[in-house]
RNA sequence: GCGGGGGUUGCCGAGCCAGGAAAAGGCGCGGGGCUUAAGACCCCGUCCCGAAGGGGUCCGCGGGUUCAAAUCCCGCCCCCCGCACCA
């Protein structure tokens, strides 16, 4: 096999030198209709791998394919630098990192002492772009290489900063800040793969709810409680802290009661922290805290006892009508006045009195107790207590009741905590009540300590309000809205009026970063952000999509779920190669935000590399002619500093290739690189000039396993070339598999591939040079059936299919020429042209290789093979289906007769054959058996026809055909190769063949007597 | 949790959207041919039963619709992928 492998390599050389000699591929305007087709560019942070390899090759094999088809193609090739993974392995390499060095020479293939002089992002860039187009070059793409260009190229950066500053004219960039992974040793945000652990974490913003307390000596206290259901605001009963050390803080000029972590990350959090001192919690346990929103909710009821109080506070709030807006004041009077003290105060008055004024006032101001489930390293470590709607609340508060001790050792004072649930959920469809207490008791839940049942009922009853809830009039305003729709708007109305926050924190813990250090959080300030939010945006790219073609289709559904999903993106950065923000030089751009409408770079490109386009000259007025129109010719040249006529060129050049027809990627791009490729096409350009389809693929493993770039395992594209040839590794990598699926590199059936081709080559150069001879039935056949295979493999191509072309225009191509030489087939010769070209999109070597044997022409520019209906021979395939089924039959007969020397064959008698011809012009069993029973022949027989008629309709296809045939003639001509096949005499003489079973004979299945 | 895709005969993988074959193809395994022999190649078999081309059971689990379901409908279980500022 090797040295068919060798053979093969010298062949694929040969070819990819004519077609480079001949510039076949380089693709400029003509008259024919053009077909732009764009694959992603590889990011050079190493080799080309097989995964590469079969996005690469079905984008070649669709070029060649359309090629083939008449059209004009371009298909064009970059490379990806900017961004910061080339940085770093710079730095690893320089560092000598011995996992580096391992991965890079054992899985990428780069010589050690090659390997060691890449010590920075140039030499990198050089040293793997030169290695991929190598690679590139190796298979044979169809590429205009003309075209190619790295990212960080300067002209490049133009092409970026005139973008850039389009999107900023129309408004679709914005400034603002956004949470982060972050290690405060390295200073930097830290990346997936620079995680030791927590690489599932994901960040989660809490709401901070601020509940007031009054102290002697620093005034008021905050309690930041955080919680992921801010709805839970109006079921506050008490709050919960761990009786533990805590710190009070300086936090944005308010004094702050939180956790001694919370306080660290706050730091990161756009806050301006400084640490008083540290309390221990049990000195807060038993105070009051005030509840703001309740206060602000329920006021009316206590306004009158404020006025003995604070008169002139009484006033202003008395005088404001308005439910909300008085709302506003009682909150604002809490936390900028002193309301919070008097509500403390007309607590404890309440309590002493008792009665409805204290139910109304211990849902205003509520207690401070602790609690021990509570995780001072998860948010502010102060948490809300709502005992109606959360397991461990209400657990931990009956056990508190139960606990005279804890009481006595806090001071609690019991009257305190004799607290009933506050229900504000109604869940729909469901009998629960107070679902926090319910789930717990049919659990059967006794202590706080049981955090298996309780984790169990919490994620019962949270799962249950958040997909059927509604909330209760004891929300107040909020009433009757869907619990999974409150979080946003409620946050966002908490924040506005003064008393809500946003807490950032990993939702699994811990997340540490490669250096050994705990990420936290952080918040990063004056962002530049793509404004992918924007509602006219996201609908107009919405709605281009319903015009677009996505393949495979089920994915325009995931397409739109992303686009509705993608939220504001940054687009900025500190640190990695790439091109500036042309209007605030210290941040660059973001290294997928850099790479969303470079497919029309690739026609400037040309240019660019001709030497007729510099940097210099890649003036805004340039680009915006030659891309958008804007402006004329004259203005361009006369700012560009080109003459008119070349600005013309390209403006036309541009305009003759664009839209992108087709972009074909790995799937794992689609929630990035392709919405942002639609979302900028979009912003950018003309409606003209949107992208009319994307197709999608799955990845290539390796003998089962994942590869991963940066710890292996990984096949080379370069290897895999090396070892099997370029035509096989295509074939192979396209037949692999269909669409999303992912394919599986088996080096054993790689090979066993290379032995079809083998087989194929062979076959093809024996056949080819003979001379074409007239056509008999069995060639007309085989062309037939060659008609079936034109027509599969074209429709597959159309639709991307390439398991399916390949599939059919090979593999079933193969089976019938094998089927054809069996029967004695010596004209092949006939179907050899058009099966070249059919193959050729694929295997494109061998194919030029062999056409040449008879043509000097590139049958990489023929026209593809159309499909022929004045070929297809239905009765030609009928027989040799028939000789086959035949043959079967009498095989399947002959295994239960010892050494059979002879078959006797009969055949249906002829009433069968009527029958079959007035069956075959009926839709039912039922018509026909109506139809035919009006013949007094058939009457007479009824049971044996209709018993035939059941066989008939049961195998319908095959009876179709037959009252076409002469069953006897087929035998008779091809009783040579019958006798030969099944190594016995075949003799057509029913009298030898026992009555019962001549009977049993039908029209297409001849009765069968072996005898030994 | 949300969204998308899946669970097919020893394995991989078609087919299911447009219901009607023990269910393509490949691999593995077994047998035969060819060959001095091995490999390659060609043919046959590979769910169970059957000494005549036949019968039975089958496509995650449980129901339903239908003359007929791997294919349609309902419920359940399980698996994979994405959820971002990273290419």
């Amino acid at each position: 096999m090797q040295d068919f492998v060798q053979e093969l390599r010298l062949i694929e050389k040969k070819w990819q030198e004519e077609w480079r000699k001949a510039r076949i591929f380089e693709s400029d305007p003509d008259e024919r209709p053009k077909f732009f087709i764009t694959i992603p560019y590889p990011y050079l942070n190493g080799n080309l791998h097989v995964g590469h390899c079969r996005t690469f090759t079905i984008g070649d094999a669709v070029a060649r394919y359309k090629r083939m088809c008449g059209f004009n193609v371009l298909f064009p090739m970059g490379f990806h630098v900017t961004g910061t993974p080339i940085i770093g392995l710079a730095e690893l390499i320089a560092k000598r990192d011995e996992r580096t060095i391992e991965v890079y020479t054992k899985f990428h293939d780069v010589p050690e002492d090659v390997l060691l002089t890449l010590t920075t992002p140039e030499k990198i860039v050089e040293y793997f772009s030169q290695e991929a187009m190598k690679a590139l070059k190796d298979i044979g793409y169809s590429i205009d290489w003309r075209r190619v260009f790295t990212t960080t190229d300067e002209p490049y950066q133009r092409f970026i900063e005139w973008q850039y500053w389009k999107l900023k004219e129309k408004g679709l960039i914005v400034k603002g800040s956004h949470p982060v992974r972050y290690c405060p040793n390295d200073e930097n945000p830290v990346e997936d793969h620079d995680l030791l652990m927590g690489e599932e974490a994901t960040i989660v913003d809490f709401t901070v709810i601020k509940l007031y307390s009054f102290d002697e000596e620093l005034g008021k206290i905050v309690f930041p409680c955080a919680t992921l259901r801010p709805e839970t605001v109006f079921g506050v009963t008490n709050i919960w802290v761990k009786p533990t050390k805590y710190v009070l803080a300086k936090v944005d000029g308010e004094v702050w009661f939180v956790s001694k972590e919370a306080s660290e990350k706050l730091k990161y959090q756009e806050k301006k922290v400084e640490v008083i001192r540290e309390v221990d919690a049990k000195e807060f346990v038993g105070k009051l805290v005030v509840n703001p929103i309740l206060a602000g909710m329920l006021i009316d009821k206590i306004l009158d006892d404020l006025k003995e109080f604070d008169e002139k506070l009484y006033e202003r709030l008395s005088k404001i009508e308005d439910e909300d807006e008085r709302l506003r004041a009682v909150v604002n009077e809490i936390v900028n006045g002193n309301l919070a003290r008097i509500l403390i105060d007309l607590f404890g008055r309440a309590k002493a009195e008792g009665g409805e004024k204290f139910d109304i006032m211990r849902r205003i101001v509520v207690p401070i107790l602790p609690a021990e489930f509570v995780d001072t390293d998860n948010a502010t470590g102060v948490v809300m207590s709502v005992p109606a709607h959360a397991p461990y609340d209400y657990v931990a508060l009956e056990d508190l009741k139960k606990k005279d001790e804890i009481l006595r050792q806090f001071g609690i004072d019991r009257s305190l905590i004799e607290i009933e649930p506050i229900a504000l959920i109604r869940i729909e469809g469901e009998k629960y009540k107070v679902p926090a207490v319910e789930v717990s008791k049919e659990l059967g839940i006794e202590s706080q300590k049981q955090r298996d049942l309780l984790d169990k009922a919490t994620k019962i009853v949270y799962k249950k309000e958040f997909h059927k809830g509604v909330l209760l009039e004891t929300t107040g305003k909020y009433a009757g809205m869907l619990v999974s729709k409150i979080k946003d708007v409620l946050q966002k109305d908490l924040i506005e009026i003064g008393v809500g926050d946003v807490f950032y924190e990993f939702s699994e813990k811990p997340v540490v970063c490669r250096c050994g250090t705990k990420c936290v959080v952080k918040v990063v300030r004056d962002q530049w952000f793509l404004n992918y939010s924007n509602p006219e945006w996201k609908s107009k790219v919405l709605e281009w999509l319903e015009e677009m073609t996505i393949i495979p289709d089920y994915y325009k559904e995931e397409f739109r779920n992303k686009i509705e999903w993608l939220k504001d993106k940054a687009c900025a950065r500190r640190k990695g190669l790439g091109t500036r923000i042309p209007w605030d030089k210290e941040w660059l751009i973001e290294s997928l935000s850099d790479s969303t409408i470079y497919m029309a770079y690739y026609i400037l490109a040309k240019f660019i590399n001709e030497g007729k386009l510099k940097a210099e000259n890649m003036t805004p007025e340039f680009l915006d002619y030659v891309l958008l129109g804007i402006g004329d010719a004259e203005k361009a040249s006369q700012s560009s500093g080109l003459d008119v006529e070349t600005v013309e060129k390209i403006r036309r050049e541009f305009l003759y290739w664009y839209p992108v027809d087709l972009r074909s990627s790995g799937k794992d791009l689609v929630a990035n690189h392709l919405l942002f490729f639609l979302f900028h096409h979009i912003a950018i350009f003309p409606k003209e000039h949107w992208p009319r389809a994307i197709a999608v693929n799955g990845y290539v493993s390796l003998e089962g396993k994942k590869m991963s770039k940066s710890k292996g395992p990984l096949l080379t594209m370069k290897r895999a070339v090396a070892e099997n040839g370029a035509d096989v590794t295509r074939l192979y990598i396209l037949h692999a598999a269909e669409y999303d699926s992912d394919a599986d590199w088996r080096k054993k059936d790689v090979e066993s591939l290379a032995g079809h081709l083998r087989r194929f080559y062979n076959l093809v150069k024996e056949h080819y040079t003979k001379e074409r001879k007239e056509l008999d039935q069995l060639d007309r056949w085989l062309l037939s059936r060659f008609q079936k295979a034109v027509k599969e493999t074209r429709d597959a191509m159309e639709k991307l299919q390439t398991r399916r072309a390949v599939n059919a225009a090979f593999f079933e191509v193969m089976n019938d020429v094998r089927w054809y030489l069996r029967r004695g087939g010596d004209n092949l010769v006939v179907i050899l042209d058009d099966w070249l070209k059919l193959l050729a999109p694929f295997i494109p070597h061998i194919c030029e290789e062999l056409w040449h044997l008879k043509h000097d022409t590139f049958i990489s520019l023929e026209s593809y093979p159309e499909f022929d209906e004045s070929k297809v021979d239905e009765k030609a395939e009928a027989v040799e289906d028939y000789i086959r089924r035949f043959m079967e039959d009498v095989k399947e007969v002959m295994k239960f007769v010892e050494e059979p020397k002879e078959v006797y064959v009969a055949f249906a008698e002829e009433w069968k054959s009527e029958v079959l011809k007035i069956a075959s012009q009926t839709g039912s069993m039922k018509e026909a058996m109506s139809k035919i029973m009006k013949d007094e022949k058939f009457r007479a027989m009824a049971k044996d026809v209709s018993a035939f008629l059941k066989r008939v309709f049961k195998d319908r296809e095959m009876f179709a055909v037959m009252d076409e045939l002469n069953e006897r003639e087929i035998i008779e001509e091809n009783l040579e190769f019958l006798e030969r096949e099944l190594g016995v005499k075949i003799i057509l003489d029913e009298s030898k063949v026992p009555d019962d079973k001549r009977r049993s004979a039908m029209p297409g299945k001849p009765a069968i007597y072996v005898v030994g």
